[in-house]
DNA sequence: CTCGCTTACGGACACCGTAAACATA
DNA sequence: TATGTTTACGGTGTCCGTAAGCGAG
């Protein structure tokens, strides 16, 4: 069990596809299904029904499980999150609108690469594309 | 970030030394030693004080993270549990006495190997050593 | 045909053990 | 010396990408 597997589930029930899901996670298809594989070996269970059409659906101990996976996750983001704390660094998950200092004028951010552009001229950067206006940042 | 090193992490922190902790999660002192090494680059902070002396204790750092160590490694504990109840195994953390009849008698049980014989008799097997009279269990 | 998942193959690298070096007492 | 941690080196195995295979529409 690792991170990857882990990510790759909770990827895949919130997408129903393995494509989607290796978009979101920044992986190939072939390496969800590889996770996905081998979790479900690893823990002896099936996890997803498989639809061939693309739509892949949580069996009842994925859907078991899967607040445990996210709960998880969680506690790794938290981890992370304390060490940047602890590095003086500011940095995290934010919202549009949240922060407005870091934010550029509305009329620069039509597209998440415009708003990518704009934010590096303040010091941030976009780390990996989010869901409905959030993206997670890094400042150096 | 991975298991081993979460879980060397809370050893360090459970026994005050290298060479204990690596003693309880099966590891050598130099897998330990490498474990934390990363852990701590990787999060780009120090979270053990070393004392020389064998004994080493957490950082202000690693005292704010380590709950959420605790608290990821107990949900990876039920992702587990939750796998092996799908698989209708009736498997887990037991201590001696609290099963009579997959415990042999006292008799054989002079040490974990004995123990590790007489219980392979009765469907079990040891999958990882314990403390105090508690062992972990797996019955196929 | 296209689309989507799986499988085969292979490369890069992470993990961890042995053994040596180093530090403390 | 003895005890305990770190570091150097190397083997084994995991992870993941490319590309081929296969099933459904």
């Amino acid at each position: 069990m690792n991170f990857s597997q882990l990510q790759s589930l909770v990827a895949l029930a919130d997408t129903g596809s393995f494509t989607e899901a290796a978009y979101t996670i920044n992986l190939t298809q072939s390496a969800v299904s590889h996770a996905l594989a081998s979790l479900e070996s690893e823990l002896g269970v099936t996890l997803l029904e498989r639809n061939r059409k693309g739509v892949v659906s949580l069996t009842a101990t994925g859907q078991k499980i899967i607040p445990h996976v996210r709960a998880l996750l969680a506690q790794a983001e938290s981890i992370e999150q304390e060490a940047r704390v602890a590095q003086g660094k500011a940095s995290g998950k934010v919202r549009l609108g949240s922060i407005n200092s870091i934010i550029p004028p509305r009329s620069a951010c039509q597209s998440t690469d415009q708003f990518s552009t704009e934010l590096s001229r303040h010091g941030g950067s976009i780390v990996r594309g989010g869901h409905a206006g959030s993206w997670r940042l890094d400042r150096g």
